[in-house]
DNA sequence: GTGTTGCGGACGAAACCCTTCCGGTATGCC
DNA sequence: GGCATACCGGAAGGGTTTCGTCCGCAACAC
């Protein structure tokens, strides 16, 4: 009983060949350790499900020694394209989610007439309830301005994965724009806002740029390395705390790992301190920074600097005394 | 394809399902006997084949009675659906932002698989580039608990749009469950969180749901007339804050102009007030409502309830207060 | 109503599938 | 040439899946 499987364990065993066969499509050039990992069994057992799928007739190829791994041959349309029905609604809903004009607004934009097609694609049922979801799901109004440009993302990625640097232009809040070569490292999307994690060679150092903001793209020949142990995403949390103007620096009373879900990623770096904690980093806006992220946090902390979060910190708890201390009552008769 | 009837060939158990497939493919509309019959096996496993089948996220169509049978899903004519370069991108763009697991996490859930059908579907050079996208496109890990059930909510919209009331079983936060009979008014997606506005017969009064606390819905006969001049998205907003357990009072020495824009619509209701406004709500997590949400508003306030909001608000202070005063001193009741 | 066809529960026994070993081959990089 | 990657296949053992059989039920068409 090895509890291994906590991924999609819920499957009967002859379902995972089909599965197999879908990672297949969907991924061309995966290894079977990776499908294995995928399903949660063996990797021999995966090497069985291959060959089961051969013994059924579908054309696996398979390519050994490293860069290898199983590809589908010819076209092996077997399972068609068709949506279930829970595939549909989710689709819907994923896109309502993060495009609520979609909805309304419809034709005209891309997302809404994608979806509109979409929905016309499906069969009967399940299009008449994925459009009474679309037609009928209310959404409050789009609060995200920062959607970014499908095509400047999609040269971003594609300069990425190749590995190769891009001139960029790039506009920066405050309205003045300018020019740098950065070596794309990756994107990363996070809270529904798009970064590109890159170096950028004007002042060799690592920034995370929003994409929303990127004006122009072009691709240049130069190729370069991206750093070996790259992790995208905590990269960008490392980086989007650092570089602003106001340091800050507070110390909690509790583990690293304790205070770890608290703490928002662009307050800083969190490491281990004689005390607790140490939350290091820096902002532009204290009072923000008091107010929306240190103040959320149960945890008892000490702010160490800079002195403009100290006087943040000290108004907003001002702030908040006063708002008790106007009541007639003592804490006494608290509940 | 080896379409011959393979009579009970030796082929292992789990290439059943897979030959079943493509008997489906080749003979819509073919019976379980039928397939039984070429398998060699019978029709009650045929059966659980196709149960296998669909379990995989393979859309098989039945219809009982006299010529009945088993088809594939319709709707496979996704040929004429021809997505523009900009639509494609921006469809996986769209559903990354809303599900950041369905890049990685893929096949195993529907939004993932989904997705993956979509770009199969694509032609080449659009195909590779939603690829490379869903591929390169690293994503912080996932933030939202609360993504509802597609199949609930589907069933929710689908009352609300016939106007036919629902039983509904709800499960509070803090973990117990009870029915209503609900009119289903409208649902509504707001910050990736979606929920279902009603008139809740038990206590005669509008409520928000949120569907991903719904755990079962039934649709029942009786049919309800929806208010005439609703508007789901302002009554959410409106009714978001009340029906908890801990009332809520809260006065601002400003207009309600100038206060609108820091308070969370859950907070409550903000009217006018002789000192500048009133905000009153309800909560169940006193303490988050003092520190996400009332400790951001920069404007002057007072607390005037309930008990259990003053004694968060209270604690909040004092953490904030020391903070920058040293630890030893008490919490700071009379300055 | 009657017949056809799909749907699904129960149950016991046989068969199959997965894991864990093993060694082998092929390929590409240093 | 050594090393790492990756596919390939055999064998053994234990668990559990799957299969067949039998049953009643639900749609649908004539």
């Amino acid at each position: 009983m090895p509890s291994q499987s906590a991924r999609s364990s819920e499957v009967s065993p002859a379902a995972r060949a089909l599965l197999t066969l879908e990672i297949l499509q969907n991924r061309p050039g995966v290894t079977a350790t990776e499908i294995a990992r995928r399903l949660g069994v063996t990797e021999r057992a995966t090497r069985r499900h291959i060959a089961i799928l051969r013994e059924a007739g579908i054309p696996v190829e398979s390519t050994r020694g490293p860069h290898g791994g199983y590809t589908l041959g010819r076209g092996a349309a077997l399972a068609p394209v068709v949506f279930t029905e829970t595939e549909a609604l989710s689709l819907v809903m994923a896109v309502i989610d993060a495009h609520p004009g979609a909805a309304t607004a419809g034709e005209g934009e891309d997302v809404g007439s994608a979806l509109g097609k979409v929905i016309r694609a499906l069969p009967r049922a399940a299009g008449h309830q994925a459009a009474a979801l679309r037609d009928h799901a209310s959404a409050t109004p789009d609060r995200y301005p920062s959607r970014p440009d499908p095509a400047t993302t999609s040269a971003l990625v594609a300069a990425s994965a190749a590995r190769r640097q891009v001139r960029l232009t790039y506009a920066s809040e405050a309205g003045k724009s300018w020019e740098d070569v950065v070596d794309p490292w990756a994107v990363v999307v996070r809270h529904s806002r798009w970064y590109l994690l890159c170096h950028v060679h004007r002042v060799d150092g690592v920034r995370t740029y929003r994409i929303d903001r990127v004006r122009d793209v072009v691709e240049l020949e130069d190729l370069f390395e991206p750093p070996a142990d790259l992790d995208p995403v905590a990269s960008l949390e490392q980086h989007l705390g650092i570089g602003w103007e106001h340091a800050t620096r507070v110390v909690f009373e509790a583990p690293p790992e304790d205070v770890a879900r608290w703490v928002h990623p662009a307050m800083g770096v969190l490491g281990r301190h004689t005390e607790g904690s140490v939350l290091e980093g820096s902002t532009s806006n204290p009072t923000m920074y008091a107010r929306e992220w240190l103040a959320r946090i149960p945890v008892p902390f000490r702010v160490e600097g800079g002195p403009e979060l100290l006087d943040a910190v000290r108004t907003a708890a001002a702030q908040l005394s006063r708002a008790v201390d106007g009541w007639p009552e003592g804490p006494a008769t608290a509940s």
